[in-house]
DNA sequence: GTGACATATAAGTCTGACTTTTGCCCTCGG
DNA sequence: CCGAGGGCAAAAGTCAGACTTATATGTCAC
């Protein structure tokens, strides 16, 4: 799903990025570019186009006469789908799904509301087809074809809610529900009530009850927050 | 507010950025770091470090015997800051408003009922003494003195909420927040109800009433949405 | 102690040469 | 007429070295 660093730069990035989100250099921690370039046998032209993609994620500071300071969590751009991809992979892998999935709960709702209202003839047939995807591999072990068809719908609703910046969620989602699958336990088929509430979600969006689709959503959102709790309570 | 261009690269990312978000280069266009180098005046290691730099944010992609190709809108990363302000600067101003207001009335009031169950006294104490700034400076034209204390405002509360990516959006308010003010046309105080509809989500969240304050800062939003309808139906 | 000044350091910049990938075109054979 | 294969050239990618600039820090005089 993630683009492997093109370039040595990106080989680089993909150090040092999942380095730094991990916090293996404390914030205020020190680089120097000449000592990195070394270190990772690049040179200095290449290491300072990592450091100025990590610069624009807000990761590091570059300042004369000091080097590269790394900096507090707190700065960082968290939206950036690469550092969400850093982070995800990385330690405090548990503290960042529940973010985003409290993010999703924030988000989804409202989605799927403005998606009955604006969603066209084709958006609403791909969702009842996600839907329909989702309850034909709902038995049977069929994890990989359910999540697939997850994705899509939640990626539909995002996308036919006509916001843009609801729509470009659909890649965190994807990453949430991604990994729920695969590194979090769930040996067993998915819960059947979930199931029904994204048929019923295709449903109302189709019947543009903009009210019934957002409420239906807040419970599928409900869901997962309650499902990351019995997980890590 | 914003962060001028650091260094020779970040002048360039001045102008370029701003272009390329507005569309000025339509998708697809085609882009060469070389003649791009000779316009801006810099070294070609200069402009290959601005051209990561925006390959980074997506809003291009560099690919060898092809030059730098402009994306399409919908890959851009929409949430990075800087990105946010370019577009705020150019021409579909209007939309990314509307886009960004949309999204405040989808996070805040989540943010809002997260914020009274975890809000820290001394949060609770900021919250206040920022809505009580707000009222010393709704009567009289301190739209300024207004703007100060509303953008603290919502950043407390969002920072207060204990999730991250909502404190990250801090930010993005505080640009909405000051555009309606500097850009929009707001001659007049602000609403008194808006500004009793602050002090009252401040009391809520002091209370721990998750319930009221997630409901009193859905008001906020919503009037916020429609302050937008009335300026651009 | 305080201010001005000197110095060392690390980033910033530029240049030129070389390498590598890859789109495109041309040819050749079916 | 068309498709496969090979060669060409364009543009990005990489590297090394020299130079410039800002600036943190230490020093010295007052």
């Amino acid at each position: 799903m993630s683009t492997p660093g093109r370039g040595l730069h990106g080989h680089v990035l993909d150090t040092l990025g999942p380095a730094i989100t991990a916090g293996e250099y404390p914030p205020g921690s020190v680089l120097r570019t000449d000592e990195l370039a070394q270190r990772f046998e690049v040179s200095r032209s290449v290491m300072r186009e990592a450091v100025r993609v990590l610069e624009s994620m807000h990761l590091v500071e570059s300042r004369r006469r000091v080097g590269v300071t790394v900096r507090p969590k707190a700065e960082w751009n968290v939206y950036d789908p690469q550092v969400i991809r850093w982070r995800l992979a990385g330690a405090d892998r548990p503290r960042q799904l529940r973010s985003l999935t409290v993010l999703r709960s924030a988000v989804e709702p409202v989605a799927a509301g403005l998606a009955a209202k604006h969603a066209t003839a084709e958006q609403c047939a791909e969702l009842t087809e996600c839907a329909l995807g989702m309850v034909a591999n709902s038995r049977g072990h069929k994890l990989e074809g359910y999540l697939i068809h997850d994705v899509a719908f939640h990626r539909a609703v995002l996308t036919a809610s006509g916001n843009e910046m609801f729509a470009r969620l659909g890649d965190v989602v994807a990453e949430v529900l991604a990994g729920r699958t695969h590194h979090e336990v769930m040996f067993e088929d998915p819960d059947p009530a979930a199931v029904t509430l994204h048929v019923q979600v295709a449903e109302a969006v189709r019947a543009g009850d903009a009210v019934r689709a957002e409420q239906l959503t807040r419970e599928i959102t409900v869901g997962a927050l309650q499902e990351l709790d019995i997980l890590a309570p």
